[in-house]
DNA sequence: TTGTACGCGTTATCAC
DNA sequence: GTGATAACGCGTACAA
């Protein structure tokens, strides 16, 4: 009951450790009685080989890992199940690696590569500038996902699966000024951030640019303090702040879903109504987004499709040893009820 | 840049192996001096212990997994974190294992806890009847999270985390009924279903039973076919076809908070409204039910505490090597805006 | 305080 | 087709 190795399994066989481990791993060179009987015991046995043992051997383990922050994102939720049915379809190990907020999931796939001798990585939302030097250290392809990271051309085995977050965010921002806003306030990410939420900003700014609607810093509400980012408390919080601060606006812009409907919420308590009063959009395309009452006009990514495309991709540098795959995928805008159209 | 052993760093250093080893793990017989040349050299060359060689030679890993077969089920999206952050602050390592729906978690566990070593497993959404010959196998203590498991007496070293599903059950239902609601339907899980599905179903039927309401399985809509049950889709779905089947109900109960967020929006889609034609209850007390609108009338599980329990629990069990706990929580009636009081 | 040598459980490379 | 046996990288008696 206790532990059973491989020579225990040799020595009830009567055969030696090589053959069983033949029979575990359905090597050629094995005669296919032999092999059942093995099998047999090791069912009964109740064997397990030792993973440690197996990794310190062996050159290659076939196991791919997925590192990400946000295991509890809806977001990421959906996209990491695609993601590891793909991996397991092709007979490859999947681990799944979640790493606290403040730790740099870089070195923690450096770690985890050696450890477990992966054959490669996926980041699920990492930073948009990933550290070159880290990065080198890591001698395992890996694909980032959901976000143009900008890695150095001097390196090489990486791909990069993401929409076109400026354009995206250009895109809703400009649909809000046709439908006739021209006060679109908008829930962003920390003023010093460099990554999704700066990208999002951008096309922000842009829209309203093009649409000849001056910047006002009044209407740009930036993350603050600590804790996550895109929750509804977040946008629950800041919406009321910007609705007691009395500034005007006729729309507003949350950079996800899940901060549109916390804002939402902050709408309603107020004694407002969405869209009525205040018509709102979000970013994503969560499911969560179409059930919400009234349903939020967001930006959808094409979840499935860029978490299976990561899978690919990463099974194709695999293959082919190094390579600079970019695959910037579509995002649609998908209108709910969350939007009025004004007519000024 | 390959692969430095700790080899490497002692010939670099001109020092034994062991003495690095020493160095690594803090070991107390060890000169300070050549202890920081040698965490510098290691540093310096990027060097990381290989974690299968160092599991291989170590009698104690010091990790627990968590397993599951949701981290996309916002209910255990939180707790996941919870009890990651508290099983990392005892300085075990921790690994994230999701399952797949149609795999046997339980043999899954028995496979991660010989490969790594396990001091300690947390099963979070198991079943409610664990197969006793597989748990015999599984010789690590454990704790199931969020569901009364029932284990067989024979066995120990395990614990229980959850809350009394029936009683909660009956708490709700029992309130929709004070409010004067005497129809109500529930949207409850697979037939056969003999977990929390049942255990909710059961105090469902009792609490009507108390207020001398007849059972009408016409009001009990069981999820059907295939894919997930917790999601909006599937109380979407089945509210769809409950509201096109004409059959009478003032109220609906969702055995989950997600599945009564889909079953709002299939109300509001047939132009009928929340609470006012058609009141609505879930389970669990997400935040997503706070900020839904109308907000959620729901039960709210304490899945902070359950979590940090869980983890406590299981270090209580790997401490004291065997056990029998459990600890039942209690759950709380949360008002929201989706019940209307009715006066017949 | 430090170094040597052995063994952890497995796979790969040989001979047979 | 099969069985010894040498690695894999590390921790740890034990010797020095």
């Amino acid at each position: 009951m206790e532990k059973v190795t491989i020579k225990d399994i040799a020595r009830i066989c009567g055969v030696g450790v090589s053959t069983v481990s033949r029979a575990i791993n359905n090597h050629p060179d094995i005669n296919p009685e032999t092999k059942q009987q093995i099998l047999d015991t090791i069912r009964a046995y109740n064997y397990v080989p030792n993973n440690s043992a197996q990794n310190l051997k062996r050159t290659e383990t076939n196991t791919i890992a997925l590192v990400t922050k946000g295991v509890g994102n809806p977001l990421f939720a959906e996209m990491i199940e695609t993601a590891q049915r793909h991996v397991l379809g092709k007979d490859y190990a999947f681990v799944l690696q979640q790493v606290e907020e403040e730790e740099n999931e870089i070195e923690a796939a450096i770690r985890i590569a050696k450890e477990r001798r992966l054959k490669g990585i996926i980041f699920m939302g990492g930073a948009s500038q990933p550290d070159a030097g880290l990065l080198r250290l890591l001698n395992v392809p890996y694909v980032f996902c959901t976000v143009d990271s900008r890695i150095p051309e001097s390196l090489s085995g990486w791909g990069i699966v993401a929409i076109d977050n400026e354009a995206e965010s250009y895109k809703i921002v400009d649909y809000l000024c046709r439908q006739g806003h021209r006060r679109i306030a908008i829930l962003t990410a920390f003023a010093h951030d460099t990554s999704i939420g700066k990208l999002r900003l951008d096309g922000y700014r842009r829209a309203l640019a093009d649409h000849g609607i001056p910047y006002d810093p009044e209407l740009v509400m930036h993350m603050r303090g600590s804790g996550s980012l895109y929750t509804m408390q977040y946008g629950y919080q800041r919406t009321k702040e910007l609705l007691e601060s009395e500034t005007e606006f006729t729309a507003l812009y949350a950079i996800s879903d899940t901060i549109a409907i916390g804002a939402c919420k902050a709408i309603f308590d107020s004694g407002r109504r969405v869209p009525e009063d205040i018509s709102v959009a979000g970013f994503d395309g969560l499911d969560l987004a179409n059930y919400y009452h009234p349903s939020i006009t967001t930006i959808e990514q094409p979840m499935n499709e860029m978490a299976l495309e990561t899978s690919r991709m990463l099974f194709r540098l695999i293959r082919e040893k190094d390579g600079r795959l970019r695959h910037i995928f579509p995002a649609t805008l998908r209108e709910g009820q969350s939007v009025k159209r004004i007519c000024p």
